[in-house]
Order: C-alpha cells, then structure tokens, then sequence
DNA sequence: GAATCTGGTTTTAAAATGCAACCCTATTCT
DNA sequence: AGAATAGGGTTGCATTTTAAAACCAGATTC
C-alpha cells in the first residue's frame, strides 16, 4: 500500500520526514548543496533512475526545498537551485555526516574536512546546545509539563510522533 | 525493484541514511529519546503497522541504534532501548524538528520548548559552527581541495554520493 | 479456565522502486 | 543540410515495500 503520510501530523519532526524523510531526497540536497544544479549531473552522480530523479526533483519543488530555474534561451535547460528552505537543511545532512563518520567510518578514506572559508578552521561537531552553547544530550533536556502527550496525540492510531 | 543500499557508498551521508533514512526511523528513535521502550507503545504511538514496525526494530538492532533487552522472567517481555549510537542522532533529531517548526508550523500549536534540565533555558537552534562558535551557512564552507570529486566518485553510475 | 496482554507472523492488495527503452527538443558535428 | 548527440524527461514492466487486517502462541489476570 501507499506509505503513511505526515503532513498533518501535530509533530514537526513527523511533518519534516515528510519532506525530506526518504532514502534519496536528502542526498539530492546534499549534491545540491556542493553545487549540483542539472538533472543528468545528479543522475549520473548520484546513480539513481531517472523516473525516481524526477519525481524526487518534483517533489523537493513542490515543498520549496528547490527551484525550477529556466536557463538556456529557447527554454530546454533547467536548473535546480536551493531556496532558503533548502539551505536551511545544512545542519540536518552535517549531523548526518558526522553520525556516518563516527559511527560507519569509511574503510579506507578519511571523513570529509569542512572548514569555515573566513578563517579555514575546521568545523565542529553539530550539538545540540544550551544558551551558553554549552553541548547538550537527549539526557540534559526536558519539555515543561511533559508528558510525552504533546508528541504522542491521544488518536493514537492516525498520529505520527 | 528493491530499492538501492548506501551501505557501502563512500560517502557518510548516504551509509547514515542507508541505516535511519527512511520514514519510520527517525521517528521510532525520536519516541525511544522521550522515553518509549515496549512494542506495543510504539505501534500505537505511532500508528505504523506491526509488520513494519518488526521489521524497522530489528533493522535498527541490528544497526546498533537500539538494543533488545529481555525484561520478564520467562523471557515474553521486551525493551528497545537507545544504544549510544542511537541517542548520537539527537542533534539530527532535534535539527529535522527545529527545520519543520521553522518551515512547516503546525496551525495550531506552538513548537515543542526543550530546555536544559540545568538551567532551565530553552535550547539553541541547531547550527553548523566554526571553531568559535560562529554559526555557519553552507555558503561559508569549504573542503580543502574539494572538486566534488570526492562527494561523486568516478564511478558513478554505481556510488551514491 | 476464559479473557487479555505482549510481541509478533501471514496474507493480500496497492504503491513505490529500478531498469531499460523510448521520445522530443535543442545544439553540435560533418 | 542532415546526422549525431545532449538534455530532460515519460512509459512499461518486474520486483519490492508498504499497510492493513487476520491470525497465533506464550504469559498474566480475572
């Protein structure tokens, strides 16, 4: 059957995976973010069929995460740019990143150094943090009044998180 | 067709979605952080079907994000439990919520409030930082000697990023 | 000892995925 | 000019996945 859909889902983790919660989209954006912008570029890089590329394209369109851009004169050459929306993931596909590194480090190849371009210091780790940006672990933070209520409705068979 | 493994791609991002990229997973994870632990909790909480839900347990056991613990005496009682590795995904976690609150508020209701157990203060925005603790935006990035070769093997018909 | 709870497995139908083949519109080569 | 090629798809088909509901078996409770 059709997967279940988040969209309306009172839990905003639930209505991002929605979005970006499958196996290919995520990884659309990060070729988008290094500068991949045509349909054959992310095809050929990212090995996937082109039916899936263009639904996924459609998609990430749809939900404002890329653009359509028209390029080319007579209108047969098309861009894929990141709208703010899309850009804004960057912390999501680093955190990523470097759960990957730390937890499936690559046999034979060192993970990849980001650095800040102003002063060519590598990054640091994604945290969540305080307000004095001291880092943080699920065990450090708690929801006033919670209950686990307000991420788990109480229609409990159509809700998702 | 089945659908492609990441798990042996050469880039972390895609071998961290290979383990937790699809829908349900994050969202089981993000349950057991708020304290969930017995299979029948998770169904209902989440509403996913039993089938489904067996299947992404065992994946996720298998993957080391969570663990099977026999609670009971004669062994018919179960806990899943966040491995390390699991409670690791919390700042992606927190990320993916922090990004659907941002772009996909939900009508009537105000995001989740996480603070520190400590303090008491509500928690940053999850952020990409330099060494100072300067927030950075993808733009502000860069790999040292990077032509995107190294996100893109050359064999790409086959490596996924 | 009957009902219920827990943690599943099985069956079935509808989607989603991957692959290959095909298509149409430019643009480039000869 | 005509042929070949690149870009950006769509279509058809076989295989997997997904969801939902039914079923099941060992403990526990009534």
């Amino acid at each position: 059957m059709a997967r279940k859909r988040f969209d309306d889902s009172t839990c905003s983790v639930a209505r991002a995976l929605n979005e970006v919660g499958d196996w290919w989209s995520l990884l659309i954006v990060l070729h988008a973010m290094h500068g991949t912008r045509r349909f054959v570029d992310f095809q050929q890089e990212l090995g996937i069929a082109r039916n899936i590329l263009c639904d996924r394209l459609a998609r990430l369109v749809d939900n404002e995460v890329l653009k359509k851009v028209d390029v080319g004169e007579h209108g047969s050459r098309f861009e894929y740019r990141l709208t703010e929306k899309g850009r804004d993931l960057f912390p999501i596909v680093i955190a990523l990143r470097q759960w990957g590194d730390k937890w499936n480090p690559a046999p034979d190849q060192a993970p990849l150094d980001l650095r800040d371009r102003e002063t060519g210091r590598t990054i640091l780790p994604v945290d969540v943090r305080d307000a004095d940006g001291k880092p943080l672990t699920v065990r450090d933070v708690f929801v006033p009044g919670d209950d686990i209520g307000q991420l788990n409705p109480s229609d409990s068979k159509k809700q998702t998180g």
